[in-house]
RNA sequence: GCCCCCAUCGUCUAGUGGCCUAGGACACCACCCUUUCAAGGUGGCGGCACGGGUUCGAAUCCCGUUGGGGGUGCCA
């Protein structure tokens, strides 16, 4: 009769939900659905200052976008660790009396200068076999036994810690609080976790929280340390330095599935020639102990692309509902501008165009504004040719009065290009410009019929004016 | 300083002793397509950090070197 596994997820508060711990939490919700087992989501909030019932939600929404469903069977919590209190200064207690922690009265200033003496860093032991009773002021550390620990990490291998290079760590600070370390583990034991699959800067506390386990009566839970996401100087992602907030990719028009395609690919990869695979997939095929062993870059470009064939996957409705965000306020046109008619035509020019969904505004912008934008290099680059005047003279007469069909407007430009011996790549420039102000964006033709013979008509004579 | 981890194209990876003349993806370049830009198609550039072993045979196993990273609190 085996347990079902319960898998824990512990972000850090931070304040916002950081990219690597989207990985590793996308990590233990794909184990848990291959397994049946649980995901157990544990707010750690000892230190209350740092959390906030805003942060928690924020925590249970980045989660949800990324499919991490609260309300699945399989989704357990968020628990609080402030709750658990009395349990870990209980579990410390024990672990007196058991003999596996003492008392200790030197302040920190007196350890760092004993150090200093021995020339050896760390707590020496000054304490172990002096007898202190509880006292206010007075740490409790853990008696670090002989010997070695071996880590069984599911990704590792095993590892091996000589235990005299641990030191003899606190469990109960001078005021009675107890330390995080001690914490977690009670956490751990008292909510049944037996995976805990976490990012590899923990590796080297995990021989502390495995004697702890042993010496609270447990065996310890299956370990998984994956290594950590750094950036283009190969250091960790920190928030001073790097994008890290998964809210901020959102906010830019990643699409969840194309972040969490991305994410998984970041250490391992599914079998195949594809990177591009479905969360089924992943949820058939990950293994933690086909994670690779070392950091990997969190390279934006690569997400852009995965996004791109996302958005490109989409299927026309689910575009426009995505892109609708982008849309409103903020928008570089006139509120009130916006026709929700014109964008439903104009989209499928735009889904191909698209890395991230923030791109859209200003490749439509043109439709919305009252007049072309005004861009003097685009200008500059496409007005001063010596067919750009005739361009326009010559299309607007045929605008007037050619049927409003993008074929036959593309058709009136083709009979001036062939007259004149010229591409249509190159006679289309001015009118580009003219009519949305910008050398590149979606074919133009299709854009014209769409824009409507009145504002195009505007646009070619406002340009003609100005170039005189 | 001490402890621990890591090492395949620029990047993310496949590879678990012979299928490797090392495969794919992103990026980059070229060509095709083409009304600009994309998308799509085809092709190209480009890598097993180094040195020793083990073996008939090593990207794969062992040792060392070098180089990276992480951890070293009465923080979480």
């Amino acid at each position: 009769m085996s347990a079902v596994p319960r898998y824990r997820f512990a972000p850090s508060p931070t304040g916002f939900f950081h990219v690597g711990g989207a990985r590793t939490a996308l990590y233990n919700w794909a184990l848990a659905q291959r397994t049946g087992g649980t995901f157990v989501l544990r707010i750690e909030d000892t230190d209350e200052s740092r959390n906030s019932p805003e942060w928690t939600q924020g925590i249970i929404d980045a989660l949800s976008w990324l499919g991490i469903d609260s309300s699945s069977p399989q989704f357990e919590g968020p628990y609080f660790q402030s709750e658990y209190a009395a349990q870990h200064v209980d579990a410390a207690m024990r672990l007196w009396r058991q003999g596996d922690a003492y008392w200790c009265d030197l302040t920190p200033e007196q350890v760092q200068a004993r150090s200093k003496e021995t020339g050896r860093p760390g707590y020496d032991g000054y304490s172990r076999d002096r007898g202190l009773e509880p006292g206010p002021g007075r740490v409790l550390r853990f008696r670090v036994p002989e010997g070695a620990t071996v880590v069984g990490d599911l990704v590792r291998g095993n590892v091996e810690f000589a235990n005299d290079t641990i030191e003899d760590f606190v469990l109960l600070r001078g005021n009675g609080t107890p330390m995080f370390l001690l914490a977690n583990v009670v956490d751990d034991i008292e909510m049944r976790i037996s995976h805990v699959v976490r990012a590899e800067e923990h590796l080297p506390n995990t021989p502390k929280q495995q004697m702890l386990w042993r010496a609270l009566g447990h065996e310890p839970p299956v370990w998984a340390h994956v290594p950590v996401l750094v950036n283009e100087q190969r250091k960790k992602l920190s928030k001073r330095r790097d994008k890290v907030a998964l809210e901020q990719y959102r906010a830019e028009g990643i699409l969840a599935d194309a972040m969490v395609n991305y994410l998984m690919t970041l250490g391992w990869a599914p079998a195949g020639d594809t990177e591009i695979v479905p969360w089924s997939r992943v949820v058939e095929e990950f293994r933690l102990e086909d994670v690779n062993h070392s950091p990997a870059f969190f390279d934006v470009k690569k997400l852009a692309a995965f996004n791109g064939d996302y958005v490109r996957m989409l299927t026309p409705g689910e575009f426009l509902a995505a892109a609708r965000p982008f849309l409103g306020p903020g928008a570089p046109w006139p509120a009130g501008n916006f026709d929700e008619a014109v964008f439903e035509r104009a989209a499928p020019m735009v889904q191909t165009r698209v890395g991230t969904l923030s791109e859209i505004p200003a490749m439509v912008d043109f439709f919305f504004l009252d007049s072309a934008p005004v861009d003097d290099d685009a200008w500059n680059k496409t007005m001063t040719s010596d067919f750009a005047a005739d361009v326009l003279a010559h299309m607007e007469s045929a605008l007037a009065s050619v049927e409003w069909d993008h074929e036959r407007i593309k058709r009136a430009l083709e009979e001036f290009t062939e007259a004149r011996g010229l591409k249509l790549g190159k006679t289309q420039a001015p009118l580009r410009v003219a009519v949305t102000g910008r050398t590149v964006g979606p074919p133009l033709f299709e854009s014209i019929e769409i824009l409507g013979r009145d504002a195009t008509l505007a646009r070619v004579r406002t340009a003609r004016a100005r170039l005189g």
